[in-house]
DNA sequence: GCCAACGTTGGC
DNA sequence: GCCAACGTTGGC
């Protein structure tokens, strides 16, 4: 299993969005290796949603439900790209700021920092688990 | 094949 | 609104 992250402006498609459909079309991408990374989802691996751009932050969990496919929104000849599809998890208890992930020393590897244009990209399970463990409240917290 | 111009993403 | 990073396009 494998573990992702997925970048989505929120007003342009959001979490609630998200929430209130129940899945998602991953469509519209058009960079090869946010695609190349779309290709080796696998269903049941897990996706962390994050909202760029107005208050970026991680904001919930979602899973790969289907694997890719060709995007169907593609009508030039031949069609490069893919998409998933996705389905929500849990909502983060707080969302998990760029801020936060910046300030870790846990995150100076992750790719959300190292590669800030790319729209699809792999987490590694060390920094998947801390992006859960600040997301979700403790005993103490409040 | 190189590179300048230009467009897009996304943080601040 | 600005700008850095970076991908794409097109002239040569």
């Amino acid at each position: 299993m494998s573990y992702w992250l997925v970048k989505s402006e929120p007003e342009t498609y959001g979490w609630h969005q998200f929430i209130q459909q129940g899945r998602a079309v991953w469509d519209g991408v058009r960079n090869y290796q946010a695609r190349n990374n779309l290709m080796a989802m696998q269903p049941g691996d897990l996706v962390l949603f994050y909202h760029s751009v107005t208050k970026p932050a991680v904001v919930g969990l979602a899973r790969v439900v289907r694997g890719a496919y060709p995007d169907p929104t593609v009508t030039k000849v031949p069609n490069r790209w893919v998409v998933v599809e996705l389905e929500p998890v849990l909502a983060l208890d707080k969302p998990v700021s760029l801020g936060q992930i910046k300030a870790d020393p846990r995150f100076a590897a992750i790719a959300l920092i190292r590669q800030s244009r790319l729209s699809v990209m792999p987490v590694r399970p060390d920094e998947f688990d801390r992006i859960l463990e600040l997301g979700t409240l403790v005993d103490g917290d409040q």
